[in-house]
DNA sequence: TTTTTAATTCGTTAAATGGCGAATTATGAG
DNA sequence: CTCATAATTCGCCATTTAACGAATTAAAAA
């Protein structure tokens, strides 16, 4: 019982419901941009990673001073983490917060040094000019 | 967003995943007799019950003074509802807690006026000399 | 009609949860 | 080594939520 209510308590919550979509779009992100596409404080977003890793959601990877989160989709996941994600994601695939949240990461993701995929972009927060969060699909590029 | 946030709210209580797991068993059951397997007041179970409607995992139905409530297994039900529950009751149904409910149910149901299906049960209540809620499988029939 | 009973609604309380900032840890840069 | 930065942990506060009992509503029984 305790794994599975980990697991629903873990998706019980937008905040955490929107970082599985944001992973599902990028195969792996860094906590800093998870940060910057929520607007919330890293503490914040640190205890939400927890939650999730917690429910065997997520899988975390060490890189130098950064974490990389990705969907646990190991096969050593269990079976009912892995159909708990392909639900969620499918569920809440087109909704305007999830396809929001894609725009914006697309932005934050653009900012350090060109597409060196991964590096060298938390400093992309401070420069992020506050990109109107939630506003509906049509945001416009630029 | 919000259907599917209030799905996984109700799906993040123990209770309710209970009920859940015991309509599962039985296809329909009395609020009283839902009442007698958590052992909580009646308010909160109907709560519960409210919530889990809210969420479209379950509908209810009048009769007389009873209310009975039943999966919502629907057509009209929206795909990510149903795979919820198939998710849900699979994903628990061989939990030890959930095994005792079965049992505690089958006691609950047996009381009234012999299997009489629908009717005449909620006196039930006062006469379950508690069995010991969450006792291991083997409690012992009588 | 009056009484009893099933269920819900309402109001309150205690516990859990989400949020933040400050302090801490770990690692790379100067 | 010292400083800066990414992330986490910790302590606190505000909100939400689960639980209860009392009051209310609805329907059958007396």
């Amino acid at each position: 019982m305790l794994p599975f209510m980990n697991l629903t308590k873990a998706l019980s919550d937008e905040n955490r419901v929107r970082i599985l979509l944001a992973l599902s779009a990028k195969a792996e992100l860094c906590v800093c941009h998870i940060n910057d596409m929520l607007e919330l404080a890293p503490s914040t977003v640190s205890k939400h990673l927890f939650l999730l890793r917690n429910a065997l959601l997520v899988k975390a990877r060490k890189d130098g001073r950064w974490m990389h989160y990705r969907l646990n989709t190991d096969s050593e996941a269990p079976e009912f983490v892995a159909q708990a994600l392909e639900w969620t994601l499918k569920a809440v695939a087109d909704d305007p917060v999830i396809q929001a949240d894609r725009n914006r990461l697309e932005k934050i993701l653009s900012f350090p040094m060109e597409a060196a995929g991964t590096r060298g972009s938390c400093l992309a927060k401070s420069r992020v000019q506050s990109v109107s969060l939630r506003s509906e699909p049509g945001i416009e590029p630029s």
